[in-house]
DNA sequence: TTGCAATCCGTACCCAGGTACGGGTTTAGC
DNA sequence: GCTAAACCCGTACCTGGGTACGGATTGCAA
């Protein structure tokens, strides 16, 4: 399969393809005598895996940690706990947006005209209720 | 007010206070015979709004759009307008990481162990799922 | 007046996840 | 055998929000 190929049937660039490599979480794959890469089917399998960690939140870094986990059987951190992790993280950036979410509702509530000159309520929301939020 | 004192006032660095300037976020505020920057009153407010800007989750390039809008008083896209845009794109990002959040507890429900060897059920989410949300 | 902290400036670097460029080679179809 | 498409490589660039560097002033106090 060629690197057009492969690319094509996992939805990336052929640069994309190169910069996994680059990246480690692609190996190296065969090439023709003339040098352009050759890879085994299984590569559709693995990129697609790559696309779905990448879904779930994961970093490139950590993807391919995760990939060479799999290939080294050592003491390993595992998946699981990896997206134990994860979901930490995820739902700290949740809460992060509803947090700006109900500043945004706010605002809008309050009417707020105009971010320089607002001080559309006594309770107006810029720049008072952050200075409140920090005391 | 000397840009040491501004920064320490707000919680920023010097080096923000002149990144902000170029950004346009922050006019050339006055110099001191030997150059330095002296800034009024008005800066730390200024700068507060600012902050507080990014926390409803404005970028520096709308906050300088919309302090400019204040300043020139024309056609006004408006701060309200901008609010409720910037409210659909944070429903946006929270409705992406709570799918996110969704496919982690599948993961974590199947018992997935391992990225590149995972089948663990049937129904292993990894890379099943996606395959099958893409159909 | 001397010494040290604060500030000046331009420029480069950081993170992630790619994308773009451009000139040279290889492969495939006809 | 020829042409056109595909692919090769290294390197630079992009977004966003800053941070770091480093050498040259300036400002303030003892």
């Amino acid at each position: 399969m060629r690197s057009g190929e492969l690319a094509a049937a996992v939805g990336v660039t052929i640069e994309t393809l190169r910069y996994y490599e680059r990246r480690g979480l692609l190996s190296a794959p065969a090439r023709s005598p003339g040098g352009h890469r050759d890879y085994g089917p299984d590569a559709v399998t693995l990129l697609r895996v790559v696309k779905a960690a990448q879904r779930l939140g994961f970093t490139l870094d950590e993807i391919a940690d995760l990939l060479a986990v799999g290939a080294h059987r050592g003491p390993r951190p595992g998946l699981r706990d990896s997206a134990v992790a994860k979901l930490a993280d995820v739902d700290a950036r949740i809460a992060a947006l509803q947090t700006m979410r109900a500043a945004l509702l706010d605002v809008i509530a309050a009417g707020c005209a105009d971010l320089r000159t607002c001080s559309c309520t006594p309770a107006c929301p810029i720049p008072f209720e952050p200075l409140a939020a920090r005391a």
